[in-house]
RNA sequence: GCACCCGUAGCUCAAUUGGAUAGAGUAUUUGACUUCGGAUCAAAGGGUUCCAGGUUCAAGUCCUGGCGGGUGCACCA
């Protein structure tokens, strides 16, 4: 789903050069492919963008470096840039005038970073987080969350409709072992708050009993297996003292998933439940069953899809009770039925990975046609220095605890030199604000198909490649901004002649190209690589290149300027990342 | 047994998806205008990119075979 740059005004000039060079050695000018091709080069020295010519070679029987000479005349008469080659290498360097006026001057003034980035692509749903009621959220979700809110937000940054949605688990075995254990073991009363954590922790406590009593006593245990039946068919009816029950438990663990949604600024067009889904799902796979369409196998209904080497995919058990993948099928029929999307996104952890295959290919053979529209963006999990985290076992990180440890860091060791001066909620702000900074971007910038090792007090220490530096350098230019105004005359860019100066303005022209690269192979860790580039260039500029001592005031002019456009891509960058920018910090 | 993911500096990770001399953070050593905000900046050392073949003008990246770590594979979600 590669798209195009729309209103970059250096590609364009580069592409102007180079189609007609194409047009004069007849070869074909795909526009999106030749703009791919368009780099970086590796020293900042060597220009602010490049072309490889290695593809000509074999077309044009010359060496790449002879055609990146040939290729330098196509550009003698632009008076916006200078081609350079260097070995196989057209090194382009604009000049100054024309990256201020056309490039640096409209971000400045708003319009750049608001026109559409690209043309509109089709309608996309991005299914994220799919807490279970009756457990604890723990680190592990949040990097799920983090992610799928990170994407939703890409993809609408890069012209996709887009609907975002999440499918809690509030049916299933889970909740009856929770039920049980609560209704028979458990003799307090539920604490006055934080009820969903309580009822998690129970959740825990529940799978261990039975654990231990499938060793201690294994008739004991088959009773209690069937009065977790019993209370699954309460559930499936919709009566009795267990569905009253799990009304309301179900609704503590929705405020905790609520609180947590909150923290993290995420809000969702859809939520669609298990429990929603359940029952028109079974009632599905017994018509499917008797149109033929699925088969029956030692007293379930399923699909074998052995002979694609994907096993069988139970649909039915012998119980008549549904699974995850039923569930899934009537998901992905209303997905596309009651929200006209073209295209379904499941963010979902790695190790469900041949789930997704099954699910997707039962439906192609049920004869959805969306099937090939559905895609499994899957991720590795969390986990402990100890090994893999899992509220079955009880030994998570809860996400608050993660949340309150950080935001006390924070005030702790950086936010204690403003207590008296500020007010209490700007320092409470604050504290949150970079702790979801700090939590957010690290959660984003490993590649989503590492694991996470995640080691609480490793993730504490908060310096170097994290989101505070990003957002501290933010709230820097927000400090400058603070001081220094525009005084509404022409800027001369043409002051600007640092390195330091032409290196911050080098990586901030690639921002657009990483939204859509990021935005196709679906990494926010992409953009968290270049907001970190980009606030890195800007405080060695800082350090070199002073505003207020500049000498003179047009340099002066020139400098704010600059780090204003900087701080408005960085601004959003990070909101496509869900990070918030403190003002002060 | 079969399938999938990962393997890059002491440690944690990048590498424009096949392109220029493999880069950051951290740790270690050293330095910076008495600070437009030091949660900052600069410098040094640190590499057989797990191994062996192959494809290519070009391989950390693709293919084959190993090794190591992790995960999944019928009534859990």
């Amino acid at each position: 789903m590669a798209q195009k740059i729309l209103n970059d005004p250096c590609r364009a000039e580069i592409l102007k050069g180079l189609e007609k060079f194409y047009q004069d050695h007849q070869l074909a000018f795909v526009k999106a492919e030749v703009d791919d091709q368009i780099s970086q080069p590796p020293q900042s020295e060597f220009g602010d963008l490049a072309f490889g010519c290695f593809q000509f070679s074999k077309l044009l029987k010359k060496s790449p470096a002879v055609i990146a000479q040939q290729l330098q005349d196509y550009f003698k008469d632009s008076t916006c840039l200078k081609a350079q080659p260097l070995g196989p290498y057209l090194n382009f360097s604009f000049s100054i005038e024309f990256l201020g006026q056309s490039y640096l001057a409209k971000i400045v003034d708003g319009s750049f970073l608001k026109q559409d980035l690209c043309l509109p692509g089709p309608k996309v749903m991005i299914e994220y987080s799919q807490p279970n009621t009756h457990k604890e959220i723990h680190v592990g979700h949040l990097r799920n969350a983090c992610l799928g809110n990170a994407l939703v937000n890409l993809y609408k940054a890069c012209q996709f409709p887009v609907v975002s949605s999440t499918f809690p688990g509030d049916v299933g075995t889970h909740v009856a072992k929770c039920l049980w254990y609560l209704k028979n073991q458990i003799h307090e009363d539920p604490p006055a708050e934080k009820k969903g954590e309580w009822l998690g922790q129970i959740y825990s406590k529940s799978n261990l009993f039975l654990e231990d009593l499938a060793q201690t006593d294994p008739q004991k245990l088959t009773l209690v297996q069937q009065e977790m039946t019993a209370i699954l068919k309460q559930l499936e009816a919709g009566s009795g003292e267990y569905f009253e029950l799990w009304r309301e438990t179900r609704q503590w663990s929705i405020q905790l998933m609520e609180q947590v949604y909150l923290w993290c600024g995420i809000q969702f067009d859809a939520w669609i439940w298990e429990s929603d889904v359940d029952r028109p799902s079974i009632q599905w796979i017994q018509d499917l069953y008797h149109q033929g369409l699925i088969q029956k196998s030692k007293g379930a209904l399923g699909v074998d899809l052995e002979s694609q080497n994907l096993g069988f995919c139970m649909l039915l058990k012998s119980d008549g009770t549904g699974l995850y993948a039923t569930k899934d099928l009537e998901l992905a029929r209303r997905k596309f039925k009651d929200h006209k999307i073209e295209k379904s996104f499941y963010v979902v952890d790695i190790r469900q990975e041949l789930h997704f295959k099954q699910v997707f290919r039962v439906l192609e053979m049920i004869g959805f046609p969306q099937a090939k529209d559905c895609i499994h963006l899957a991720y590795n999990f969390v986990e402990l220095p100890d090994g893999a985290m899992s509220s079955r076992k009880g030994n998570i990180v809860p996400l608050l605890t993660l949340v309150d440890s950080m935001q006390k860091r924070i005030r702790q060791d950086h936010l204690a030199k403003y207590e008296g001066e500020w007010s209490e909620q700007e320092l409470a702000l604050t504290a949150r604000q970079v702790a979801q900074g700090a939590i957010k971007y690290g959660m984003l910038k490993i590649d989503p198909l590492k694991k996470i090792v995640f080691n609480l007090q490793e993730w504490l220490k908060i310096e170097g490649d994290s989101g505070p530096f990003v957002q501290y350098s933010c709230s820097r230019i927000q400090s400058l901004r603070d001081k220094n105004a525009l005084l509404g005359k022409p800027v001369r860019w043409q002051l600007l002649s640092h390195p330091a100066e032409r290196k911050l303005i080098q990586f901030s022209i690639l921002y657009q190209s990483t939204l859509l690269q990021a935005c196709a192979v679906n990494k926010p860790s992409i953009l968290t690589s270049f907001v970190y580039d980009l606030a890195r260039a800007f405080n060695y500029f800082y350090h070199e290149c002073s505003v207020q001592n500049a000498g003179n005031e047009d340099l002066a002019q020139a400098r704010l300027a600059l780090s204003i456009a900087t701080h408005e891509i960085l601004k959003q960058g990070l909101q496509i990342l869900g990070i918030p920018a403190p003002l002060r910090m």
